[in-house]
Order: structure tokens, then sequence, then C-alpha cells
DNA sequence: TTAGCATTTAAACGGTCGTTTAACTTCGCG
DNA sequence: CGCGAAGTTAAACGACCGTTTAAATGCTAA
């Protein structure tokens, strides 16, 4: 009988992750349809039959990949904001801050994501994102409405484009790397270099768009 | 013998945008990969075998969907930055103004632009894709460059962050319209009022945003 | 050792893919 | 009219897809 394919326990044993995070790098470059399973298991160095044996199928490997990654990351959000010692404007940054990283550092991850949310075949999936937008939208509505409730923050801000613009912002910085390296004016030796170049800016750059937006009088 | 699949002259009959315009809609919401010929077939209401037969490949098919849509930006894109009448702040509105006016009346195209740009299998289309950004970017460049010299705009703009957040905040609004649903406070009719609702907020949003963030003294 | 179970394998399965073929129709023009 | 090119069709092609199968292997406990 085959073990379950990880239904209330989301933890995965050695040979699960090392398919998981082959897939992941796979369906980064290629996609989920453009993705073949022989690839996935060619990358993660096991037969093919592994993938329907340990996950059931395609969709569900995808749907694992998902809720490997996205534990971590709801805990972080949850720990950020409990933090009550940031003046509005501070927690904000901090976000910011975390965000990138996170983003960053799990560049291939969320590139599968930008692509399933594109390409949105997966019901259940679907609705994962987006519950998962929803619920970080409505984080940061309440950090807006704090700073304004202390007369921090002006006015009239719309959160929901606050959000959009930042993930997008940052989407377009993890997705678009090649073309990125073409578009902007560096002199650095290594690709690190370079890349943590542009991580720094990009914290500089919605750091300083975020205090002129919430704090400028029209 | 079949005609040539469009060199020089990428002017095509009814018929071809016919199914250049199916093959865009399905792009869009299944992808590249995830589309088959077949369907494009249906949709236009044609012979499967017709495709080849006008475009070669589906490949090949994919660059007209391009080339048809790229032509008629670029002309825009010039004519507005020639318009020697605005200031440095009414000129960077009216590109945004146009440039969300074009993305969202062409969302489906700018949904297959994205997926694209994500999976680039296609090398030739990456360097389209990736000459055009560089291109806008220079424009962007040029225009906060012009402002800064008349003393309207702070020093200390990162030009390229700035046009990554504009692209990057349409693009999430474009993209995630089922999300967008759930998402934002509305109390809207019809679908056709929301979306009209949306267009105004995100271009208030920018326009704000970018009076502020060029504007800032730090 | 060996019975019993999880793991791993190579091969095969049915289905769908993009593309090609060859026969057929339509149409413009001498 | 008639003839050749352009357009259109249903069918077939080989390749590859995700998944399944059945046999082989490894491992643990009795």
């Amino acid at each position: 009988m085959k073990p379950k394919p990880s239904a209330e326990a989301p933890e995965f044993s050695e040979k699960q992750v090392c398919i998981l995070e082959a897939a992941e790098r796979l369906f980064s470059v290629r996609g989920f349809v453009g993705t073949t399973v022989r690839e996935i298991a060619h990358e993660a160095g096991v037969n093919v039959a592994m993938i329907a044996y340990y996950f059931g199928s395609k969709e569900q490997l995808l749907l694992a990949v998902f809720t490997h990654r996205i534990s971590a990351a709801r805990i972080q959000m949850e720990y950020l904001l409990a933090d009550k010692n940031l003046s509005p404007i501070e927690k904000m940054e901090a976000l910011v801050e975390s965000t990138v990283d996170r983003m960053l550092k799990h560049r291939d991850f969320h590139r599968v994501l930008l692509n399933a949310q594109l390409t949105s075949g997966n019901e259940e999936l679907a609705g994962i994102i987006a519950d998962t937008k929803v619920k970080n939208l409505e984080i940061v509505r309440k950090m807006i409405a704090d700073g304004q409730r202390q007369k921090v923050f002006t006015r009239g801000i719309d959160a929901t484009m606050l959000v959009l613009m930042i993930t997008g912002t940052i989407y377009q910085v993890a997705t678009g790397s090649a073309y990125l390296k073409a578009a902007y004016p560096h002199h650095d030796a290594t690709d690190a270099a370079f890349e943590e170049r542009i991580r720094k800016n990009l914290i500089v750059h919605l750091k300083r768009t975020l205090k002129a937006v919430l704090t400028y009088e029209a």
C-alpha cells in the first residue's frame, strides 16, 4: 500500500523533499505544463514511477510544492505582526524588508507561484493562493489604519493598491533577472554581488516610496 | 506554395487575425504550452492544418501574436514622448495613464507577455521582450533626468526601480482580476463598472505615488 | 532464514500532442 | 470554359505525455 499523499501532516521525507525541490526548480523555468515528470525524476535522481508513488500525480506534486513552502511564510508574517515596539512606519519598513528577503530567497518558488496564478487550471490551488493574498492584504490594511489613527500616515491611501504595488515591484525584480542585468547600470564582478546590489536598491526604493506616499500631503 | 510566415511585412489577412486573436485569448488563460493547436483552430473556427499553413508552427504563431500587438504600442509611446508642452510631472502622469489604459485594454496580450517572460523557452522572443523593456526604461530615465535638471524632481531616484514598480503594479492588477474581486471593497452592480473603478483607482494611486516619490525631500 | 512490507525498477499502456499528407474545393484569369 | 494556384479538409504520422503494471530488490521482525 502506498503512503498517504500528505493529507493533514505536510511533512516530507528526505527523498520527497529532494523531488519537491527538483520540481520547484524545473517548474520555475519551464512552467508546470512545460515540465515533464521524467525531467523531474531525472533532476531528482529517482525513477519516474516514484513521483506517482509518493505524490499520486503531477498535479498533487505541484500542490505539495506549495504546502512545502507556504507554512514557513505564514509563521514569519504573524511573528512580524505581533511586535508592538515598532512605530507604524517602522512596521511597514520591516514588512517590506522581510518580504523582499523571503521572495528573493525563494525566487524559484515565487516564479512557480506567479505562473500558477497566471494559468489557474487547478481550482484548489487558485483557492489557496487567493486566500493567502487576501489574508496578507488584511494585515497591511490594519497596519495602515493604525498609522492613520496615530496621525502619522496621510488619509486617502488605497491600501489594496499599495499592497499590489509592493508585491508587483518585487515580482518584477524576482522574475525578470535576465533582463535586469542588461538594463541595470552596474560594475559588479560576480553575479552574486550584482544580485546583492539589486536586493539593497529594491529595499531602499520601496522604503523611500512608502515613506513618501504614506506621509505626503497632497 | 505556402505564403511567407510574415517575414518583413507584419500584415495579416482577416482570417489570420482571427486565428491570432483566438490564440491570444487561449494563451492568456492556459499559457502557451497549455494551449492546443486544435483548441486554437476550434476557437477560430478553422481547420487544424490552417495554423501550420498560415504560420508554419505553433511557436511562430506565438511570435506572430507579438508582432501583431507590439507595433502599435511603439508608435503610441514615441508620440507621447514628442509632446513638448507638458511639464515633467505632467509627462510622467500622461505616461502612467496611457500605459495603464493600453495594458488593461490588451489585458489578454499582456498575460501572454508575462507568461512568455516567465518561461522563456523561445530565445528570439526573449530577445524581443528584453529589447522593448530596455527601450521603455531609457525613455523614462530621460523623463526623470529632465525633471531633475529643472529642479522639480528630487535627486536620488532609482529610475530602473521606478519603472519596475509602475509596470509591476499594473501587471498585478491586469493579471490578478479573479482575486481582486474578492479583495477589493466595492458595491458595483456589473463587472464592467467594477473594472472601470479599478482602472480609475489604479491611475489615481500611481499618480499620487509618483508625485510623492518624485517631489519628496528625504 | 524467511515471511511480509515498503521501495525501486524497466517496460508498457492509452491518449494527446504538433505536424504532415494527400485528396478535395474554391477562385482568379487567359 | 479550363487550368493552375491558393485554400481547406479529414485522416494519419511518429513522438512524447502522465500514469500503471508487475516483477525485482531492500529491509525488518519473528
